[in-house]
DNA sequence: CTAAGATGTTAGAATAATCTAACAAAATAT
DNA sequence: ATATTTTGTTAGATTATTCTAACATCTTAG
């Protein structure tokens, strides 16, 4: 059995792995806000169940276990976003939060019938996929916005690092998942990207907010 | 803050008071499958919070306050099973065990959602009242089956007791909220009852059955 | 290359919730 | 009314999760 605070922690080391899957305890530490030797004595714990790869000194790594619960733990999360999103009216700032909560629901039946009742979503209202029961994840590689350039038409397909602040940003401007951005200008000194999209006056885009929009570019 | 514990004892509290509002360390301890100890020990813990009163060797009481968190966690229990049944498409004898892990969620917004999607429903699928956002609940009396004559007609309103192997017995024969029955006959011996209903042919009901159906004798 | 700073571990303690064993009080049955 | 049973408490231990303080290792800036 794995216990609430042990879904957290491989929740966590999931969504910060980085290409090699590899984890930093400081990392983990701050993300969970949790301080470090406590995090130490935890994937001490968690190498005992075999969910992770634990060495002195050495980054974390997830077994495949470890990636497999914890791809359902995101799994229950997502299908929760959605349901708040689409059947209960949140909206996609406000879902983070009380799936949060929820996704630690032991009850299979629930979770399915979540995933009935909204026609087998394969992303979660982020644009983040939805892991398969089996915890696989069909990762789709978006670009940055940050990494496009002048004159590009891009499609917004998914938001990262969804804070409630940050969404609502976007609610004010009325950025949501399939909006068209097309970049007219650079500044080169800040990054910062003036667009334009939906027939709206052009606006402008701080680099911290250009590298948290995912979009595609075959639109 | 009222601990997920906390909370789980409190609404137990609640389900067992008495008349009186009164409700022994052993009774409680049964329910909760928590040993007397324990109980004993958190029991102090929640009369230094002042949502318990307690003295040795007397029955557990309690206090206003604390029958207002508890009402407040039975009231999100309530909704939630409600949710689930006329929502999400689950039977009364499978929203137990799934409300009994939402009810921890701790988000206002997410019950008042709940509450606003069923338009604000005084019932439960069970028959229950549900509490209303202070902790107040509008207790209705209705009578046992088993504490009914021969010859009257009742409407079922309520179940108590509300075991999934109970609610599937129920199902099996078709007995629901608002099934009217009519009584043939009393077994003398056993208190089981012989009665009729939705033109079907007459059937045995323990007492023990009859004793967890909640009748109204005014049709 | 080495000193400073960042990162990680060990040791020991705290809190919450639970248990068993032993004892104490209350209720019950003859 | 007293012996037995049931109920309740105390004491002490256990497990899970967290912390701080002190120490160890690794990385990096001169």
């Amino acid at each position: 059995m794995i216990s609430l605070t042990e879904e957290n922690y491989l929740k966590a080391l999931f969504n910060l792995a980085n290409h090699a899957g590899e984890v930093n305890v400081n990392e983990l530490s701050k993300q969970l806000d949790i301080k470090m030797p406590t995090v130490t004595s935890m994937m001490k714990k968690l190498a005992g169940k075999k969910l992770v790869y634990y060495e002195s000194y050495k980054p974390l790594r997830l077994t495949e276990k470890g990636k497999r619960e914890a791809s359902l733990v995101i799994r229950k999360h997502r299908l929760t976003e959605m349901f708040l999103a689409e059947k209960m009216g949140f909206g996609w700032e406000e879902v983070h939060d009380i799936a949060e909560q929820v996704e630690h629901v032991q009850s299979a039946a629930f979770f399915d019938k979540i995933n009935e009742l909204l026609g087998f979503p394969k992303l979660d209202p982020h644009g983040a996929p939805i892991p398969d029961k089996n915890g696989k994840l069909a990762w789709v590689a978006y670009d940055k916005l940050s990494d496009c350039h002048v004159g590009e038409t891009v499609r917004v397909s998914a938001v990262v690092h969804t804070s409630s602040e940050f969404l609502k940003f976007l609610n004010n401007r009325e950025i949501k998942l399939g909006t068209r951005i097309k970049i007219k200008s650079i500044e080169s000194f800040d990054s910062s990207m003036v667009i334009s999209y939906d027939n709206r006056p052009a606006e402008t885009l701080s680099h911290a907010v250009c590298e948290r929009l995912l979009v595609e570019k075959k639109v």
